[in-house]
This record gives C-alpha cells, structure tokens and sequence, in this order.
DNA sequence: CCTTTAATTCGCCAATTGACGAAATGAATA
DNA sequence: TATTCATTTCGTCAATTGGCGAATTAAAGG
C-alpha cells in the first residue's frame, strides 16, 4: 500500500502530469523543462525527485545536464500500468497539445543557450 | 486535464484507496465503512464525495441509508481503467487481506444494529 | 407533527503540499 | 586551483488537505 499511494501522489499533480507527457517518447533535461512548465528551477527539480521516488522516472546525467525519461526497463507492474494509463489519458487533453506545440519550439533552442537565457532573464514567457 | 488530475487526486488517499477496495464486487453503507476504517461519520461522508465526484463511484438512496459502489455503468474509458488499476493493485496490499477479514466480520452485523452501536459506543475498536 | 437517526455540510485545526529564493553541490572549463 | 553554471537541497510561506465535532438534512416511525 505504501507504494501504492507513492504512485498515486506523484500522479495528483497538473504539473508532474505535463512532465511524464513531455517526456513521452524521448528525454529531455531539467532546463527545457523548465522553459515549458515556466516554474523555478527548483520546484521542478522537486516535480522530478517525486516522479523519481514513485519510480516513474529514470534519470542520466551528463556532465552538468541532467536528462530524465520515463521509466522503462525493471519497473513493477503496477507502475508501469499506471504511467501507461497517465501518458495515454494526458494525450487526450488540450494542454498536452499546447505543450507539444510549446516543446517543439524548445527542442530548436540549444539547451546550452536555453538555460544561459534562464539565468539571465530569469521569469519564463508563456507563449500561448 | 481538469477531470484527470481530479481522477488522480481521488486516488492519493489510503483510506479512499481502501473504500474502492471495500467495494470490490458488492455495494456497502456508510457505517459499514465508518466500522471499517475506523474514522468519523464526516470524514468518511468527505471521502466519498470526493471519490463520487471524480465519477469512481456511484450510489444509491435506501431510505435512510445510502449504499455506495464502484462505478460501472456510463463511466468515461479513462476513469474506468484507473478504476480497474486500483482495485486491482490494492488486492495485492497486506492492508487489502486484513480489511476482507474485518469486512467479513461487519457484515455479520445487521446494518440498523451496528449503526446504533456506533451512535452509543463512539470510537471504533481496531480488531488487527 | 415530533422524535429518532443515517448521512451530510460546516467550521475549525494540524499536517502536508507546492511554490519560491538562497545556499550548496558537483562537473566542466578557464 | 578558481570560476562558471546546471541542478539539487534547504528554509520559508501560503494554500490545500484530512481529520474531528457540532449543526443540518431528510427519511422513518411513533
């Protein structure tokens, strides 16, 4: 049970939902997550240990970027089910389209540049 | 995403997780689950409003008393996977085993009989 | 009708959560 | 070795949540 209400937790978040589904199909760093969610880098580092700890989430580091992926490979069954059914509900929903949208505008953009853009400017601009 | 995250935050609680799972296969009252869980009659009412909205949940009114089971009939695909998930992963939980014992003691009681109990005695007795 | 009673609503409190900025960490690179 | 910089950790704060008891509602039954 306990668990069980680790994964249920981590998925009771508008964020955290918008992140598995931005990570559907690939990985991405902790900066171009960042730029979609527009949330300190803090809080979504904090998004990212909680997914983490459910074990939806695997991470790599590489050098001073961190990428994170849907977990795949030696995931209980339970877990993987209950990501399957969050990346298969969120698909069906506007935001995810503005967030696929939105990350396609990022993915042009260096992440090198983007997260020197990040510290300059600071504040994020929701383009929508 | 507003319906999914209230989906997902009604499956964030031990105890709403242990109502689904309470009503695996049959309908059950209001002080049916007060006994099993061992809260207060509001707290327990709460729960299943907030299951009920997120559409887990139906019921139905039988004089005084209010009979409440697993959603079935009518229910969006989404809300009905998570549904399935959730029974079917709390049935693997320790807590699942100990509240079908306990469950199978309360319904050797005449609902109107355990209601008065409650209204004299107060507190509930964990029998585990 | 007036009481009883199963359940719900309301108001309150303590605990948890999500947000942030400041400070710490750790991996390049100068 | 010192600096830079992506990310994380920590401390704080406001908002939300889960708990309770008191008051309310609604359906029997006297």
């Amino acid at each position: 049970m306990r668990q069980m209400v680790r994964t249920t937790k981590a998925l009771a978040d508008e964020s955290r939902i918008r992140i598995l589904g931005a990570l559907k199909g690939r990985e991405l760093c902790v900066c171009q997550l960042i730029e979609l969610l527009c949330l300190a880098p803090s809080t979504v580092s904090k998004h990212l240990s909680i997914l983490k700890n459910a074990r939806l989430i695997d991470s790599r580091k590489d050098g001073r970027w961190m990428y994170y992926r849907l977990a795949d490979s030696g995931v209980p069954k339970a877990i993987k089910e209950a990501l399957e059914w969050t990346v298969r509900s969120i698909t069906e929903t506007d935001i995810f389209v503005q967030d696929c949208q939105r990350m396609k505008e990022i993915l042009k953009i260096d992440p090198e540049v983007l997260c020197s853009q990040q510290a300059r400017v600071g504040k994020c601009e929701r383009t929508d």
